[in-house]
DNA sequence: TTCACGCCTTGATCGAGATCAAGCATGAGT
DNA sequence: ACTCATGCTTGATCTCGATCAAGGCGTGAA
């Protein structure tokens, strides 16, 4: 449910963005990076609040400069599923199709760089750098939505709960650039029911594992803001996969 | 484990490739064609037998001409996970990445229309129409993977297996132009097992489902060649979806 | 014909995770 | 200070699907 409106940002100058190396205009340079910049917009939402609601007409698309956003599915029953998480510099939208076929949905605070799904498809379809980019990232995002469909499918509770926090530490040591390999610290904002819509669990079952894991001393969370993980190969291990395999991003 | 080896097949004509106006190359007319035919070549590959490695160099990428293909996971203790399927038409190999991350796995007797990975990407980087059809191609596999997710994540094994057969219904009815709503019937290949690493599920629980459903009539299973759906809307329903929601392809 | 092998089915039992049900901690509003 | 809401934890029990085990069916080889 929506807990708050959104509200409108103040603009920001392409070359300082945060994400401008990494987002779907990283490959872009004057005349291009001038057209982008003249139909954009920003736009802010608060956690748990739509961003776009399933089966609704597609009108914007754009990039997460800041916060994460959720891709959920839902059941007529009720049972959730998400199926795609936005990042920073991650890119919601999909270029021909105009009805959405999932809910977006802020996790935290998000800002949202956006443009008119018109305006931006009729810059694409002048400006290959961009559709290049837009491939490179949507061949990323299948490559883990399949590392994804075998956690969904194969791995234990543990494993699942575990990955998770593999991949929350590899994706901040990547931000850090920071080895992974021995202890590591960082943030951690998702709420159990986030973890259990993420994993296909119950919250209770989230909890009861996360119970273990830190009894255990393979996590430690002191306040529910930050994890410390003192031995991240000892944590890989417990998710079952490869020690090397992952992905970073 | 590879059942036998793979021959080369006879070379055809673009034009009168069946795929023609559905693979990467579809966009593709007169130079553009000329290049692809100038560089393709093909192989036959038999049931069981491994297209690509994991982790191993890639080396070739092409379209599915005939058959099916299943790009397959596996956990180091020899848990399996089916993570994408590859039909006619469907592409092959992944643009900028030089390491396979999944098995390829042909499923039934596949005929695969190949390009050495350096010819084709000196191909593309010329040619914005294939990238574009790349594009799409990639977000309808994206979109595929996450109603996939949603599957193996919350559905219940009946629901799985009743998905499945919609699934198969609804591609068998496209391909031949029919409309899906009352009977159908349509031909099925697939082994017990590898509908169990399609769904998440082991061979058992798909055989004691797939009973329920017989014997409850709502699919029809005379030589396990051919099944038979009598009311497509009641096996929707035992499918857990929304009744209109699905794709097609 | 017989045997063997691959694939499928069915039965019996077990166990991981869901469900049902309290209870606790934190923070906001009155 | 008190209440109420929200999110988290923990316990007790149940259930669905996994596991273990046996047997059936069809095909091809000897």
């Amino acid at each position: 449910m929506p807990l708050s409106q959104s509200q409108k940002t103040v603009q920001v100058k392409c070359e300082d963005c945060p994400i401008r190396h990494r987002a779907v205009c990283s490959k872009c340079e004057g005349d291009e990076l001038e057209m982008l910049e003249s139909i954009k917009s920003y736009r802010s939402y608060q956690p748990g609040e739509a961003i776009v609601w399933a089966g609704e007409k597609i009108q914007l698309t754009g990039s997460v400069v800041e916060g994460v956003a959720m891709l959920l599915r839902t059941l007529p029953d009720g049972r959730r599923q998400m199926v795609g998480l936005l990042l920073p510099s991650d890119f919601l939208g999909r270029p021909g199709r105009d009805v959405a076929k999932f809910d977006v949905v802020a996790a935290t605070p998000v800002t949202f760089c956006m443009f008119r799904k018109a305006d931006f498809e009729r810059i694409v379809a002048k400006s290959p750098q961009i559709e290049h980019r837009l491939l490179e990232m949507t061949l990323d995002e299948l490559d883990s939505a399949r590392e994804w469909m075998l956690l969904l499918g194969r791995k234990t509770a543990r494993e699942k709960i575990a990955s998770l926090f593999v991949i929350m530490g590899r994706r901040d040591a990547a931000l850090n650039q920071v080895r992974p390999r021995g202890g590591l610290v960082f943030p951690f904002y998702i709420t159990r029911e986030a973890m259990a819509d993420y994993l296909g669990l119950t919250i209770e079952t989230v909890s009861r594992q996360i119970s273990a894991l830190r009894k255990e001393g393979l996590i430690d969370l002191n306040d529910n803001r930050m994890v410390r993980v003192p031995d991240f190969a000892a944590l890989i291990e417990e998710s079952g996969d490869d020690s090397d395999g992952g992905v970073l991003v």
